[in-house]
RNA sequence: GCGGUUGUAGCUCAAUUGGUUAGAGCGCUGGUUUGUGGUACCAGAGGUUGCGGGUUCAAUCCCCGUCAUCCGCCCCA
């Protein structure tokens, strides 16, 4: 056995699984340059009270997921967790008001001590877009949408439905709060031990509870529409309005609720049965308040992250492409003179590669195990006559070429 | 943090109620006469059965511990 593990919950990439995370990235950046989304890149780690403070001390994920340490010289450091924040903060070093609005969008790796499990990993990644600085429900409906194109595009359409809902302004939230408050203490006999401590740290989140006897209460419980302002229910009326006119599905789910601190009004969820427990592919919602409270002026926006493993989970495996092209030089000087050869193909965009050792037959099965399209076969006759020999590997057509010629034979293949 | 599942070759899995030298497929290496791939055939390498202890004449198999894994709770992407 090999004396190093994996530290749990992590994972080495390769292959076909490295192929799927590309496919998710890679789309997922095309989609957001077409909405005009800028790429930003954070450090992976912050000060600690970046996320303590705006995620919000109660949550479980600065109570007990955060990876956080001294540094050397003495700082409290914690590996990111999430994006938003981090994003937000850079928003304030560095004096991005001037851009507004300001839509960015960022992917990479996010730390959280939890248990490992299907789609839920201690080291993952996600792809995150933000829009900055704008109250109207407008970015909601953007955001939204590009979320949704971007799963679309990544073949999941039917996969995933969009779950939406409003957790209200400030004055609605607290409203809610106190009359769910009011409801579940009513019952408090009936919560399961789970409930009881989100009674203390977190209300709301009764409302997603798994457990059969919260979730009978729950179907009783008042909602959110009965406590919201008038300027909250204004607001999520123009964005369900936007999303019908743009055609994009959506279940209402009144019992929606986000487990960070920061969030108000528009929530939404797009989630899957696919994938076991982890059905959230991708949430966000919008966080009015957050980067006031991060010591900013009062700057409104809107954000979503997705989990890049869960979506890489999701999406068919992507078709192997191979356009490359393979020399299999035979014989000393051949050897030599390949290299020449292969990087003059190179220079000119080619994609070609070369095996290092093996006779001819080794070295074609080779080409033919890396499903390349062509081989060029070089040996001492060969040389002699400067031509090279040209295999196309699905027709087996073998034909000479003069070496001085050879890109304009190979230009189908490029 | 709580509950359960599984751990045998690089990978996917076998091994009768505990019983000789732990097997197979794939992959890998070499070969089936000179410089031509996919298919077929032959041969070979590769294991402290996760680790530690216990029961037994005998443990891959039973028991305990431990580590890891996966699943659920919790939480979230």
């Amino acid at each position: 056995m090999t004396k190093y593990q994996r530290v749990p919950g992590t994972r080495d990439i390769f292959g076909p699984d490295m192929q799927r995370f590309n496919a998710v990235t890679q789309v997922f950046c095309r989609v957001g340059c077409r909405f005009g989304f800028e790429e930003v890149a954070t450090p992976l780690f912050e000060d600690t009270a970046v996320f303590a403070k705006s995620l919000g001390e109660a949550t479980d994920v600065v109570g007990k997921e955060m990876y956080t340490f001294d540094d050397r010289g003495g700082d409290s450091i914690t590996l990111r967790p999430e994006y938003t924040a981090g994003i937000a903060r850079a928003y304030l070093s560095n004096g991005w008001q001037q851009h507004i609005p300001l839509k960015l969008m960022a992917y990479g790796a996010m730390f959280r001590y939890e248990r490992p499990q299907k789609g839920r990993f201690r080291q993952f990644h996600q792809i995150d877009a933000e829009i900055l600085g704008t109250p109207e429900p407008q970015a909601d409906v953007e955001l939204i949408s590009f979320a949704a194109m971007l799963l679309d595009e990544l073949g999941l359409g039917d996969k995933v439905v969009l779950n939406l809902n409003t957790l209200g302004d400030g004055e609605s939230r607290s409203a809610y709060r106190s009359s769910l408050v009011a409801y579940f203490t009513a019952h408090k006999a009936s919560l399961s031990s789970d409930s009881l401590d989100r009674l203390e740290k977190n209300p709301l989140r009764i409302l997603d509870s798994k457990d059969l006897g919260d979730q009978a209460l729950v179907m009783d419980a008042p909602i959110i529409d009965s406590s919201l302002s008038q300027t909250a229910g204004v607001f999520f009326e123009r964005l369900t309005q936007a999303l019908d006119a743009l055609n994009i599905q959506y279940v209402r789910n009144p019992r929606l609720v986000r487990g960070l601190d920061y969030y108000s009004h528009t929530a939404f969820e797009f989630i899957t049965t696919h994938l076991g427990a982890q059905g959230t592919v991708i949430g966000g919602g919008r966080y009015d308040g957050l980067i006031e409270q991060m010591g900013g002026s009062h700057t409104p926006s809107v954000g979503w992250a997705g989990g890049i493993e869960r979506l890489a989970m999701l999406i068919e495996e992507p078709a192997m492409v191979s356009d490359s092209i393979v020399m299999v030089p035979t014989g000393e000087a051949a050897m030599l003179a390949a290299f020449g050869v292969v990087q003059s193909l190179r220079k000119a965009g080619f994609r070609v590669e070369q095996g290092f050792s093996g006779n001819l037959k080794k070295r074609m099965a080779k080409a033919n195990a890396m499903n390349a399209k062509v081989a060029l076969i070089l040996g001492d006759s060969e040389l002699e006559q400067g031509v090279i020999a040209v295999k196309d590997l699905s027709t087996a057509e073998q034909k000479l070429v003069r070496l001085s010629e050879l890109e304009t034979a190979l230009s189908t293949y490029r």
